[in-house]
DNA sequence: CTAGAAGTTGAAGTTGACTTTAAGTCAAGG
DNA sequence: CCTTGACTTAAAGTCAACTTCAACTTCTAG
């Protein structure tokens, strides 16, 4: 596969995969005549990496998960730690993805055209 | 309550308050000697401007939730449209959340120290 | 064989959301 | 009265995550 045919494929820009590349994100693949020439599981790694990304993971995190911590006796622990940190993180957003949806429909029953008409006494449910 | 109390109270920065003014998000407050002085429900709207920052709206978007489309016979309509699309965005969201949290916690059941090593056909649950 | 589409590089540019800086004003405590 | 710290502004700086640019090479179709 050629860049362009991943990047289509993975609907990212070529740009966007020589940067992952770049970056430590994604492995550097063969080259012929200096062109990088993908395998399919490149389309493989690029999907997780977009789900990552979308669930609130920056590149940086997203390199330590797929890769691991620098080699050290305790790299399995720490990959770990930073694991179950993210699944708190994750856990915290879905609570408040379900509350601010809970808000809109709330304010969606009445008839105003801004939250300030009538979200007041509302923001309560958001205190800590 | 001066900006710096406001901002110390919300777990922001003086500048991040008054970059919300600038662009708009919060209302000018009244002046004492030219210096910003903040009645309780700044902290309300700082409150709910955080709490939609954290679920996923940018600013602007933020600013339509606030203060509605501007004026015109179809604003109300409007809004509706946005806070709709968004509900469906904020469930994606969850969705997407939970498949990463059962992944996590998939691979942690193993004793691999990167995704690689054990993710093999994981990704699959992600073609959409 | 040649035009043009797609690939290559490093470096510079973009966007969103702030933060920092510079240069100054105001106010409360010793 | 004077210092110290919080406030004011506009303008410039920062950071992440890419994108765009310039200059060049290489593949593909006619």
């Amino acid at each position: 596969m050629t860049i362009g045919e991943l990047a289509t494929l993975c609907n990212l820009k070529p740009s966007a995969i020589r940067f992952y590349e770049k970056t430590g994100l994604l492995p550097a693949p063969t080259r012929r005549n200096g062109r990088r020439v993908y395998s399919p599981e490149a389309a493989d790694r690029l999907t997780l990496i977009g789900f990552a990304k979308e669930t609130g993971f920056s590149l940086p995190e997203i390199k330590l998960l797929l890769h691991g911590f620098p080699s050290s006796t305790t790299a399995g622990e720490r990959w770990r730690k930073l694991a179950t940190s993210k699944i708190q993180q994750l856990e915290a957003n879905i609570a408040k993805a379900r509350a601010m949806e809970q808000m809109l429909r709330k304010i969606m029953k009445c008839h105003c055209t801004t939250i300030d008409q009538c979200a007041r006494g509302l923001s309560a449910c958001f205190k800590k």
